[in-house]
DNA sequence: CTGAAAGCGCTAACAC
DNA sequence: GTGTTAGCGCTTTCAG
């Protein structure tokens, strides 16, 4: 790779001057022509690790996520990939399958990278954030929050599992269990407590200990979770599943055994990804994940700009899409 | 952030042995100890930046794939990632959108980033790889091939078209469509190519290109032209689609018009994620993508290490997941 | 085994 | 407007 000194004197000027119209410093125009042509002859690409290191930051910004095959988190992605593109930067895409240790060496990475922000949706409320912190790099926290006093975009989750929840009361159940992900997910706890504040208004109240479930935030865990409510002495006659993976699961299951929507009443929170014959008889509550990319990207390029202002949470509404239920049984 | 120099001077050694002890290089253990109790009061982690401009080699490894939102290539992503973890790499995952230009931008980055090296899944035939290749990187092409005298993993895609189209023969379907990504991505054409085989050789042979159509790899491309199919004056009795995502929108459409499967046959190439309610006169031929993903990510670490073997390309075999029938109409 | 010192390629003062 | 120069933080000869 040709540096900035062999383009400088092929140009017949300072390697200064390179830099300066590879950075839009005025030069004047001939000399820029030259180096124009010069660089274009030796294919020149300026070195982003040198100019890294020389500016102790880079036009990279890391997106830190729970689970990539999860389809709610590449929409994500897409949202904060299209703004960072707009701007100049590039998107790294971290995976870290929920575990603590992953996320902690890929926020390591992204400091010693000199990476220009992050944008991390948290694998727990344990997240340690003091070294990125520290480091002086925006950070902002998306889906979920993180103790730190810092730019967050996240769902309406409470009201979205109250959305849920109500669906089906209205639809005539009254028997209705969730689904949810782990305990120490917050979007899982809230979403179980939207739904909680609903059922236990219900004439039947009292029962909610026995009707949640905590499992993965995966379709393997809404299938374990729904077949062990269907194993119960008297069982659910619906169910709010907390997330779209959850939803895939619990749908597998009751289709599995005969007992399709409406049969059993089924909602779930987030959208059901590449469905084929998904019965009209589901609710959903429609999280807008490309649009939380979009935001909190938005606000991580701002701080990069060097935005002072105060710690922002911006929570996203969803929207609800009621089930269109069948000529009643 | 500490640097090396601060390490050194608390530990009371010189810079170079800081390196050493960080690199695995011997050094008395007296002075090893030091600098690790010195760097741990300092928090100290080595700058990856100025690392990789003296190595001028990083430890990330590139991995750029046409979209993001496909199930099968985050499921190959997640095949590079493990073995990538596993050795000591990171991935970043670039996303082109099936666009040559976003793809050479990244390819220029990961040039530019002095990157380990990098696996790619071409957006087309006529990606340019000159520049990288020139720079002496290591590249392995995955799902499509390039042109160029590279490593490859590639899946049977002919083969995966044929066993589709012939499984659908064997059901007693005659009129045999194909529903397949554009013409200049080399799996869409190659397994029309291998539909083509099968249905040339039936009764009413000669009528391929009425029945074939080529759109985007996508949900919307394989609704389009199936709505398209079903609009000709002889309607096909079946089809092939030729990619997981094609699938799921060609049996969206058939099944808002009340044509679902064994009503039409339908065979796809590539697993149906994420379904709830399938139905099961469905013929899915399996390609392992998490499968290409670790054997690419072998190939290209042990390039990476130095391996200078003339370039292969293996060719993963698929499994047919053959239809259940119901009881014949 | 250890230290001194050069330099990876670039940018940003600083002088002119 | 333009050139000179000093590093950014690290690794790696080269001596010792």
């Amino acid at each position: 790779m040709a540096t900035i000194y062999e383009v400088a004197r092929r140009a017949g000027v300072s390697p200064a001057t390179v830099s300066r119209v590879f950075n839009g410093v005025r030069v004047s125009e001939a000399k820029a022509q030259s180096v124009r042509d010069a660089a274009a002859e030796l294919k020149f690409t300026p070195n982003r690790t040198a100019r890294t290191l020389r500016r102790q930051s880079s036009e990279v910004i890391a997106l830190v996520i729970p689970d990539i095959e999860n389809p709610y988190f590449t929409e994500l992605a897409r949202g904060v990939e299209d703004v960072a593109q707009e701007a100049g930067y590039s998107v790294v895409l971290c995976n870290t399958d929920e575990q603590l240790s992953k996320e902690s060496t890929y926020l390591d990475i992204a400091i010693s990278e000199n990476m220009a922000g992050v944008i991390l949706a948290p694998a727990s409320d344990h997240t340690n954030l003091d070294d990125v912190i520290a480091s002086g790099r925006p950070v902002v926290a998306v889906d979920r929050s993180t103790g730190y006093d810092i730019d967050g975009v996240m769902m309406a989750n409470r009201a979205a599992g109250k959305a849920a929840a109500e669906a089906l009361v209205k639809a005539g159940y009254r028997r209705i269990a969730c689904i949810t992900g782990p305990r120490e997910i917050e979007t899982a706890f809230e979403r179980a407590g939207g739904w909680r504040s609903v059922v236990s208004q219900l004439d039947g109240g009292g029962d909610e200990d026995e009707l949640v479930r905590y499992s993965t935030f995966r379709v393997d865990g809404g299938r374990a979770a729904m077949e062990d409510l269907l194993a119960l002495p008297e069982p659910p006659d619906a169910v709010v599943a907390a997330n779209n993976l959850m939803g895939v699961g619990v749908l597998q299951v009751l289709s599995e055994r005969g007992l399709i929507p409406p049969r059993i009443g089924v909602a779930v929170v987030g959208g059901l990804p590449f469905t084929t014959l998904t019965p009209t008889a589901v609710t959903m509550v429609r999280l807008p994940a490309r649009h939380m990319g979009v935001t909190a990207a938005r606000m991580l390029i701002e701080r990069i700009n060097g935005d002072v202002e105060p710690a922002r949470t911006i929570v996203l509404r969803n929207e609800l899409m009621p089930a269109s239920y069948p000529a009643r049984a």
